[in-house]
DNA sequence: TTGATTTGTTCACTTTCTGAACTTAGTGTC
DNA sequence: GACACTAAGTTCAGAAAGTGAACAAATCAA
């Protein structure tokens, strides 16, 4: 690959990540470099195919011509094992989705294997250019997965115990693979091509069947000491409140995953199979409905509240695939971060809602693939 | 100062101070340069003064020769503004204190910086060695500081808003000066001086009056995005509990700190002016006593469960000045991080509980000044 | 058209690091 | 006690990456 990357190079990769295009005379400010040192480090990143000039910024004196990635410069493959069957995307530099497919799911790494090299011709069929620059696969799944993104420590869904899994695929298909925590995938995949790109601290909170979290911290994605920063999940939110899979009590898990909220609506009897469902039931005044609906967002409110003040992040984004975060659900949640949060605080956190689409998974899985092409794992 | 290190001599001076001595072979693996480069740079800081050669270890071959930081290479003085009177210490480079006094304490900066002024004289009186080589104040305070250690954003108990405490000391007294929030002094004293040199990522709670926190991760102090990160002490541990003076409710400031105890104890009825003393209640079976200490245990365990969940720390550090870990309060603590942390990662994150003496507040700012004239602020 | 202004390039030179050869200071063996 | 063996640390020529100053280029403003 780009393996041989100047740490200058990475660097400049990276701040136009951030920033947009930029000027050279701009980059070399950034990166405190002069202007004879970015001039070359660009040249080369520009025959390289990496970065190409688009606009040109007229103002007093020379007109500045700006520098971007070139999204088509690589492609990437991303793979979603939450789902059975597993949704499979090709994706370029920018993170737009070129096409998509899906693959049969296995607990077998070497069947997944086999699944996604072979779904690898149909997938570029139609893109003789990514076929030729597809420089990476990404694999996003429920788990914890090591620092090289390369190992699944442990993944219960899945049934694994130290899974060598990118090793696998890599070894198997021919392209260089990593493999990320579903929630640490979404996070990057916003950091790299979302609405945080140019923020060095914050926190995602993905709302899918389960709530998962990841957090930016100095622009790099922060694991933890176990790969398991961000379990905001299994934060003890009802101090005895009701059992949770993982075997303690009162997990925020067990009172605002979107599987918990139909549960409890299930056993409330309402006949509600989506949050939307819910949301209409309290709208008319169903007061079992707005109960559910309290207990989850003041659930959600407190924990994101904590989050703030434990970790003071410029930004909390929520993603949520499933309804709407405009009804009680929402503004529950966004009144009980208000009140758990240090007064002098409240407001100055931005939480911004988006609601993702099917691909968030494997667009992150996608993204993982891309930062390592881009930045590298390992650069500080 | 020595404000013109080369970007690997800093590195270097990180390296041990993270390992302890290193022989220059070591060094040069670690930093990954080569025996050459490293040669070179070990050279230049010995001359400078900063490194000596200590212990020579025999192995098979030439015997490699450690090198160290050189503690009387430069001298620190750390002011806590804590109490009153504010205690002045004055420390090497391992953190050793070496004198002490006391100042009044005022809530007018520049009556601070007198004060400063004038103590240093006699404090650095018998050590004509450290009135040479005094390299740097270091200013803890209760209150949000901003990322250049520079300003004091916010501090209600002294009053202040947007305070330059640093220049006014600086130009009062001539020395570079650096000031920072009370856990977090403390927490760099522990990464520099203390128990967490070689852990990259750990958060430390410290039991004072209040109760505060900081995060190293990466390596680096985590301030976050307002200097916020690490307000425990307003996390939210019992919904709808007891008013706090921050305008909240069931704050952890409200059912765990020191604070909160006595005045538990107090409005029980319980004649008890110390945590030992309510200790003490509890032991010979009296109902309030326990019951305090079981509150405040499980509520300061909670958080710090909580916090083990968010941030997968590699280590949590208690430091406490009163009282002692080893009776009924420690216990319910250790009880309820154990329950209220994944199973899978129970007894995975170590606890450390470590008693400090009064000087924590003064060595801590010390080390501030420390850190800044070792590896300096801005280091990735 | 001319001057002002700012971008970006070129080039000679400095700084920092590398690789290979070499020196140094021990251990282990006979 | 001499002699190989081993690993640490140094030296030195040369490569790599960056700097500063001079310069070329492209526009605006008058």
């Amino acid at each position: 690959m780009n393996a041989m990357l100047t740490s200058s190079q990475r660097q400049l990769l990276r701040a136009i990540s951030e920033s947009g295009p930029l000027s050279r005379t701009e980059m070399a400010q950034m990166l405190g470099l002069s202007k004879a040192a970015m001039s070359g480090i660009a040249r080369d990143l520009i025959d390289l195919g990496v970065l190409h000039e688009t606009e040109i910024v007229y103002g007093q004196g020379r007109p500045s011509v700006l520098l971007d990635l070139h999204p088509e410069c690589a492609f990437f493959v991303g793979i979603s094992l939450l789902e059975d069957p597993a949704p499979m995307i090709l994706s370029d530099l920018n993170g737009k989705i070129i096409a998509r497919q899906a693959m049969p799911l296995s607990r077998d790494p070497k069947v997944i294997a086999e699944a996604i090299t072979e779904g690898l011709p149909s997938l570029l069929e139609a893109h003789p250019d990514a076929k030729e620059k597809l420089s990476g696969i990404g694999v996003a799944l429920s788990g914890f997965v090591d620092e090289s993104q390369a190992n699944c420590v442990q993944s219960t869904l899945l049934g694994w115990q130290d899974v060598p899994l990118a090793k696998i695929i890599r070894e198997r298909s021919g392209i260089e693979t990593f493999i990320e925590n579903d929630a640490k995938a979404v996070a990057v995949s916003e950091k790299l091509f979302g609405s945080a790109r140019e923020i060095q601290n914050f926190s995602v909170v993905s709302l899918g069947d389960g709530i998962g979290c990841a957090h930016f911290i100095d622009g790099k994605l922060y694991r933890g000491n176990h790969g398991g920063a961000g379990e905001i999940a299994h934060c003890t939110i009802e101090p005895g409140g009701s059992p949770c899979r993982c075997g303690k009590r009162g997990c925020l898990d067990t009172v605002a995953s979107m599987k918990a909220i139909k549960e409890m609506s299930r056993a409330e009897g309402l006949e509600c199979t989506s949050l939307s469902d819910i949301e209409n039931e309290a709208s008319t005044g169903n007061a079992a409905a707005i109960r559910i609906l309290h207990r989850a967002g003041s659930a959600l409110g407190l924990a994101i509240a904590n989050l703030i003040q434990m970790n003071d992040p410029g930004l909390i984004l929520i993603t949520h695939v499933e309804g709407s975060f405009e009804g009680l659900f929402g503004t529950v949640v966004n009144q009980a971060i208000e009140t758990n949060v240090l007064p002098r605080y409240a407001g100055q956190t931005p939480i911004r809602i988006k609601r993702v689409d099917g691909d968030v998974w494997a667009r992150g899985a996608a993204s993982i693939a891309a930062h390592n092409f881009l930045i590298g794992s390992h650069t500080s």
